[in-house]
DNA sequence: ATGAAAGCGCTAACAG
DNA sequence: CTGTTAGCGCTTTCAT
């Protein structure tokens, strides 16, 4: 004979006790519970009763094993203590509530390695999609992920996979750096600098596109040491700007790539006695809660964030419903705030 | 005969297909993949090899329902948009994924209703634990979570329940205030207002009990009128202090209870003119990254969210691993971070 | 309208 | 050292 199990001691009623107590079978019990096939009232009404009074708590696992599906999606971003993934993730999680979905949150700062194993992990885990934020440039883990698992839904928040068939939400990055630089040379700028992030990324490397645009449009020589690609940290703008501004040729303008880096700008700038806007003009990008902190606060370019978010969950959503996976491309558009952070270069600038 | 199912098109491959292309039983490949049991190195090998060469991936889920263990934790805040809670949310997660947990992420904006509903679902889900981070004071919730499954884990950050057996990870909240207010006070200070979060919250009402501590020491009397409780939005720090500020008998300083209440505090000051420190001193709470973005910079209350963080996971995962329910409470002390926000009264202050 | 039974993919006790 | 087998708690045919 087989040994007897320890008894489990575990106090988690099932949906077993819950059919013995209403005197049904669990089939039926499941069959009210997910309010599928066809129940008298009186069942339904012994069953419900009988969850209420045991406090029955079904279990989604079990359930998931079953459905093949687990309610949960994984959301991967650089890192949440950056102020627009926080925007972005609080948004996503609450539409994704919002369609009973829950998210397993995980930080990869942009790198690879971890990246692919949190790929791995929601894999596992039996997530019902993948959103991935800001990944970069030619990212092979999601190829690789789109390779093994093309099933999955995957939505692609701020890049651009022409070759896979998954969901991009974008914003123009190129159209965006194009307006905060039009609104600096407007101002009579031409000494613009470029202070950009980690130089993998698509922000990166599309509002350098626009920089560039911008300037040439103008016929504006791009100076080389004008533009410099680092980091989204604080500390990056700060270094990087302290290093510009200690130029003999300094620029008269910077665009900071994110408002992260004009937080860093700001910082260098007071270090050295530099006066914004009136010595000089700094454009940020995100329209994050930095740029109404800042003082003066911050013209910045406005990346819609809630809407991406949303529309992200919206995609999602649909791709899961409908188990069909097709590429979807929606493309927004971001526009310049205007606040105090630059001036009209012939007003008064004192270094020239 | 029963009808076939539709074929399953899912190209998810299981532990038994693993097991025909290594030709053991899928004992034999749990064993290997768990490390559990002994297992020759031939089989090993021929396991190993057939599980790279279909890309197996093991379901978490599965393996969940057998062992009752999802490896996955919950974690209720108010709003990750907060910065204070992005920065404990990282660790948190950082920490944890070490573990090998991952982390659901929900936010609550302080609403019992959401997050009761968060509760369930997480119970549902069948998560290892929970961590709460800033409860409510007697929040009904967790009562109710303990009494319904006094066996799972769950750790506190920032709030206390002395009847309920679960862990805490607390800062000494009143010693962080009294710090806060003994600063000022030295500084000279007698007219010190007190700007709270949310009145429901420890750290709205701990605080409150430090500040009115310090002044009773001094024997200074609390003015009624200097003490208000709101939230914590930077709004709501921005439109109380603009009410203060605009009295006859202003105050030469405030204590904001947060440092985004200080942000508001900024900004209202610099509508009406009012220059920090020179006309009014602040002192923030938390050491966020707001207080060295503000300017002048922050001199603030600085919580150590990593350590606090660091600890809770800690405890998270012994009660796991030991599963033992026994209440641990860790105290943890704040210190005053001085910084540019404060002046000495008698220096220079136009309003006297 | 309800119940019986067959799994979902895995782990672990037990018997070789 | 390895295979057989009995579930984990639920959903979903299919039969009644």
């Amino acid at each position: 004979m087989r040994k007897r199990f320890h008894k489990d001691v575990s106090v988690v009623v099932t949906i077993k006790e819950v059919a013995k107590e209403a005197n049904v079978s669990i089939s039926t019990v499941s069959r009210v519970l997910n309010k599928s096939g066809y129940t008298s009232e009186k069942t339904k009404e012994k069953v419900l009763n009988a969850v209420k009074k045991l406090n029955y708590q079904g279990s989604l696992v079990a359930a998931a094993m079953k459905k093949k599906q687990t309610l949960t999606l994984g959301l991967i971003i650089p890192d949440i203590k950056n102020i627009f993934y926080s925007d972005l993730t609080r948004t996503i999680e609450d539409r994704a509530n919002s369609h009973g979905f829950n998210i397993f949150l995980c930080n990869t700062d942009n790198n690879l390695q971890k990246e692919a194993e949190y790929i791995h992990l929601l894999i596992a885990k039996g997530v019902d999609g993948i959103i991935f934020s800001s990944p970069e440039v030619d990212d092979g883990n999601i190829e690789e992920l789109k390779e093994n698992y093309p099933e999955l839904p995957v939505v692609i928040l701020g890049g651009k996979f022409p070759k896979l068939i998954l969901n991009e939400v974008v914003v123009d990055n190129v159209d965006g750096a194009y307006k905060a630089m039009g609104h600096l040379l407007d101002l009579g700028h031409k000494d613009i600098a470029f202070i950009g992030g980690d130089p993998e990324t698509y922000a990166s490397v599309e509002r350098h596109k626009g920089y560039k645009m911008a300037l040439n449009e103008r016929g504006i020589q791009v100076k080389d040491d004008y533009v410099i690609f680092d980091t989204f940290y604080i500390q990056s703008g700060y270094e990087n700007a302290k290093r510009l501004l200690q130029k003999n040729d300094r620029p008269t303008a910077i665009f900071a790539v994110s408002d992260s880096i004009a937080v860093g700008v700001y910082k260098a700038a007071r270090e050295l006695n530099i006066r914004i806007p009136e010595q000089l003009s700094v454009v940020g990008f995100d329209d994050s809660q930095y740029a109404e902190i800042l003082y003066p606060m911050l013209t910045t370019i406005r990346t819609p964030i809630k809407e991406m978010g949303q529309r992200a969950i919206e995609i999602m959503v649909k791709a899961i419903k409908e188990k069909q996976i097709i590429k979807e491309t929606v493309l927004f558009y971001p526009n310049l705030i205007e606040r105090e952070s630059t001036m009209a270069i012939e007003a008064d600038h004192p270094k020239k």
